[in-house]
DNA sequence: GTGAAAGCGCTAACAC
DNA sequence: GTGTTAGCGCTTTCAC
């Protein structure tokens, strides 16, 4: 910058001000200097205007795995491409993680380090004791997943409860009683799901049954294998809500394996409305996330946690998309 | 830092010193100073270490996307995890950023104004003429996808010519003849795998069909327009390859919904073995990619990049998985 | 409207 | 071994 300064004739001073848009500076030589700058391929270091300014225009987003293992959901790539073009609108930066459970201590110098304003987590939501912990610390965050009531961090999820009430209800109305839910209900997200679907059950007059109840872990690498293992049992069923559309697209493959018909034998219903729910056969009935809002949603409330503002959640809507594979 | 220091009863240098490991800092004398720093919950500031250090901890990520959607192919995900771990394993931090095909100037500027020290650039490489003006400015980076004769860039990425030879010629091999080909060939992977598939094609002495080949962007929202559209030719085919598994499955879809059965009738094949390609129904045969690898090799070009050593490709090995779409 | 000067938080010569 | 000093590249009072 000192070298555009004393190329333009002018002080330091007054080029950090042309550049940056100043209204002090005349028209003509913002120009000047805009233009010199650019024929010199020069741009302010990033870094030392934060570091003077003393903010950082980056945000840190951490996904949450609960082991080395690849998360292989599209559905979290969808809401990390939202947050992504959420954080760019706002002219900020993203800084990426992938962290384990334990790593509460990483987010948390991700913070106190300067490298970010705040944090916004995604994924597994077991550690809702840490992120309680990093909240009371003071640490600006947003997380994504459900609301649990001591949670002291703001929230972004969708309506899971309804979202799973819509779903059991829908296959109450085709007909299901025995209907099987597939979800590890210790997760916040299908605990809440599990209690809109035990609610859609009650309405209706139809009694839980315990061995109708699979846990999964989402994204878990042996998916098929539990699946499989539940199935072997032989239970009697007639319809099964899955907690995500991978998890009920896997199941109708083994329900195909078996020679059990979708949705004539067994309606099916998935969750997120990935791409492949609608392109598979048949096509699968699915409660649909709004991921287009959790990206706005998420950033929103993490500059309300750095301004201080009160911690409020947000609840995003949700939508049963009927298809064949409960009709 | 000058609190801690004065704190301790020494200067800022010695605090400087024991928290960044010196070895001229005696034992006792960095235990203390490490001790209150963490009592105090002190962090040295990453930004201005960077500035007075000239060298910044960060890599840019951009993921290309050829329009505003969402891309949600699976594979592309474990991509992302694969840099992501990778990266965290050096000790740096990723700058993740989605951009559109005419946003050169931004990837430029992440580097120029020092944000990032190089760049690694994921997706649709529709864009190679802009990605050779970057390495020809020098911006060190390095890319996934297909090396083009022409690249002036480093890339990483996993046998598309073989991929497609060996899909095919197992198709072949199970006596198929007039094997349809899904992939859009303007991109350079899938043009590779095209090539592959050629090859494998005139080994066999089979003539190649233009009609059985059917162009598809990846990621395409309208996926599953373009395979109807295709199907509803009626024409004579016995196997298709695709050049993803999203597109694989989602023909299966299409297929099962005209009955027309797979593998009896129409032998599939895919590519990238996504989570779902064993899970479905007849499980997919595909082409594997080393995901898992592709992380560490794209950050290892990156930073040789950044060395101004001299330019290379890795290319990584694919294998085919032989499942029942196919047999 | 513009410049001089101070300083963001840190590290690395250089001296002792 | 430790402190002093300078300065990374920028922005922003404050003075003119």
């Amino acid at each position: 910058m000192t070298d555009i300064a004393r190329m333009a004739g002018v002080s330091a001073s007054t080029v950090s001000r042309a550049l940056s848009g100043s209204p002090l500076i005349p028209e003509a030589t913002r120009t000047r200097i805009t233009e010199l700058a650019r024929s010199l391929n020069y741009r302010v270091n990033a870094g030392a205007a934060s570091l003077r300014k003393g903010d950082v225009q980056t945000i840190g987003v951490v996904l949450l795995s609960d082991s080395a293992q690849m998360i292989s959901d599209p559905f979290l790539l969808g809401i990390l491409g939202s947050l992504t073009d959420a954080v760019n609108e706002q002219g900020m930066n993203l800084l990426l993680s992938r962290l384990h459970e334990d790593s509460k201590d990483r987010m948390r110098s991700m913070v106190e380090s300067g490298q970010v304003t705040g944090l916004i987590v995604i994924g597994q939501l077991t550690l809702h004791e840490h992120l309680n912990e990093l909240a009371h610390l003071g640490i600006p965050m947003a997380v994504w997943g459900a609301a649990l009531p001591d949670a002291s961090y703001p929230v972004v999820g969708s309506d899971n409860r309804l979202g799973g009430y819509l779903a059991t209800r829908h296959l109450i109305e085709q007909g299901c009683r025995r209907i099987a839910f597939f979800g590890d209900t210790t997760h916040p997200e299908a605990g809440q799901r599990f209690q809109g679907h035990a609610q859609a059950m009650e309405e209706a007059g139809i009694e839980l049954d315990p061995r109708l109840r699979q846990h999964f872990l989402f994204g878990d690498a042996r998916l098929r294998e539990s699946i499989d293992g539940w199935l072997n049992q032989q239970l009697d069923f007639d319809a099964i809500f899955a907690c995500s559309d991978v998890t009920a697209i896997s199941l109708m493959g083994a329900l195909r394996e078996r020679n059990i018909a979708v949705p004539a034998q067994v309606r099916v219903v998935g969750y997120d409305d990935i791409l492949l729910a609608s392109h598979v056969h048949p096509p699968l009935t699915t409660v649909r996330q709004p991921i287009a809002q959790a990206g706005r949603a998420l950033v929103d409330l993490m500059f309300e946690s750095v301004a201080g503002a009160a911690r409020r959640n947000i609840v995003l809507p949700t939508e049963l998309i009927v298809r064949e594979s409960s009709l």
